[in-house]
DNA sequence: CATGAATGAGCCTTCATTCAT
DNA sequence: AATGAATGAAGGCTCATTCAT
């Protein structure tokens, strides 16, 4: 009756179709279950009875991403300066945007279906928000600009930088200039 | 170089075919040209020979959008402040891509497929730099930036915009604030 | 404009996706649209054309001989005597319902798919109210027994029929048995 | 012969499986073992074990109702009058077809697959066989009808009634008056 | 005995595209 | 040029049944 002690074999799988979904969405392939099934070498419905839906599915990939990020709002948060804390969170933010679709698409998203994704971007918005505020606090950011404006503009900022390269490594680069400029936008 | 002199009757689908992907494209409704043909009343096999592709329709779609653009930016460069005259321009872009979401499309794809869109789209890139030049020539802009990062950044602008706000007057407030951040970040 | 000139070649397609349909509704077989595709030797998308839903296909078998039976109810109420008007009907209708199982599922649906369906059920319904009311007129049937009970008490009989024999012959000895009894149980 | 002493935890799984296919059918809800052993907080394969084919667990539903049946014609045996007798049996039978509809299910299936089912199945016919005799022995039935055409005629009477009507109240009347048709229509 | 994860065949449905008329 | 019927690959999803734990 306590929700799942989770079976040894049942979690090497759903982790290989996680695995396989993974190198799908780095790929920019659209995610569709039935060829995850396919590479995970599992049968269909294993893949249906983890991941009701390709979204729910998508926001397991992107899990580790948000953990990670939320992670180092964390650290960020202990940090002296606060505007030195906000730029390193959003470098760190974007190259994870870039470096794993699934957390733009997630985070982009209307809508969270697992529990897991909404309380990892639940804790992340508040963290940033936290940011934010300290860094305007300091006088370091103009007053009007709020987190819920912050969070599509890096989605916007990741597109950007999506539409200007096709290659990872200039991407990159165009993503941080593009976050300069936006940097340079909200400060005070 | 005109192709053919072109059947009154003819040009009448073409123009009710566009005219249905128009109503399709705002509406956020993917192309499908079953679609176009059945609501066009015309035979699936014309939809084709107007439009070897979706995107040969999309792109005719965003046609008269991008003319009109480009038409605003030739009068723009007549404007005397070099600054006044880029930021209406782009003022006038974004409310464009907000909408009509073809122009985002179009001008976001890594290519077009027909060669008048090529030559709107090369046009539009050719005026839109000389107004960046300008505003650059007078130190209104910082002397980084280029034509080639401000176009993504608007199409990310637009896709911030969706990200934010689902109906059309909250959309166009918030791009105007994200375009806002922009500019301040684009200034010298 | 006006709705269809309907082309030969597709009325071919059409029959034979009725004729395959017909043959696996007389065998019992549940009918399902990709078997009668690759039976009829067409593209599934083509049976999806003519009949959006198995209902429908159902509906378009059940079709003639509805109309059969439609034509028999209107010879018969210009026979003389109503009595044997009625039973006369009866008996053609459930050899009908017997022989196929088409017409029990459609007249046994709570609704009707196609307009022509639609009509011809109701007409039926009509016509056998009629020879209905004929026979309660002359005293021959019970003042309470409608229509609207006679319908669903064939449906009954030949379902029991089917309970009761498997194989053709016997089931219609057991229907036109059952069927005495249920004119014995209506008579005034 | 009884096969096994039968654990208790095991009755009691089988008992709450049953009990929630029971629900199942009463809802009209087809029969899915899957859906039974997540409803039962069982695993499927203890359904399984208890029960290998929808089917058996299906007469395992209808069980208790037959015996209820068998009980009942067991006393009807002792009343005075025959066709009192008879007539209240076939009451109490359409009462239990249409509240519960296993009971059609298992008496017009073609055959059974647990002996327990089976003799219930036999020892209902052979009870019912006799209420009928006696009635015809009195002069109160037709000779030419044995039981073997009025077990089918009380299925196809609760298939009438719920072609007639979809709420249980409605279906009861029905249900009731068509017996009564077929009553009148078996008396001598 | 019990569990429930895994299986994969199989059905339904859509859509881009071709081709006979 | 125009028509729209036909195609069939492809994707989504369910469910009866097996099997490792």
């Amino acid at each position: 009756m306590t929700s799942a002690p989770i079976r040894k074999d049942a979690a090497r799988n759903r982790q290989r179709i996680v695995d396989v979904a993974r190198k799908l969405v780095d790929d920019g392939t659209p995610l569709q279950l039935n060829d995850v099934a396919r590479l995970a070498k599992t049968g269909v419905a294993t893949v249906y009875r983890h991941f009701p839906t390709p979204e729910a599915l998508m926001e397991a990939v992107a899990g580790p991403g948000l953990e990670a990020l939320v992670a180092h709002a964390e650290r960020a948060l202990t940090e002296e300066d606060p505007w030195q804390a906000l730029t390193g969170f959003l470098d760190v933010t974007l190259e994870a945007q870039l470096t794993d679709p699934s957390i733009t698409i997630v985070r982009a998203a209307p809508d969270r279906v697992l529990p897991r994704t909404e309380e990892l971007s639940a804790a992340l918005d508040s963290l940033a928000g936290q940011l934010l505020d300290r860094a305007r606090g300091v006088g370091a950011v103009r007053g009007s600009v709020t987190w819920d404006d912050v969070l599509p503009l890096m989605c916007g900022i990741a597109f950007a930088a999506n539409v200007h390269a096709a290659d990872q490594q200039t991407r990159l680069q165009s993503g941080r200039r593009y976050l300069g400029v936006m940097l340079k936008g909200l400060q005070g």
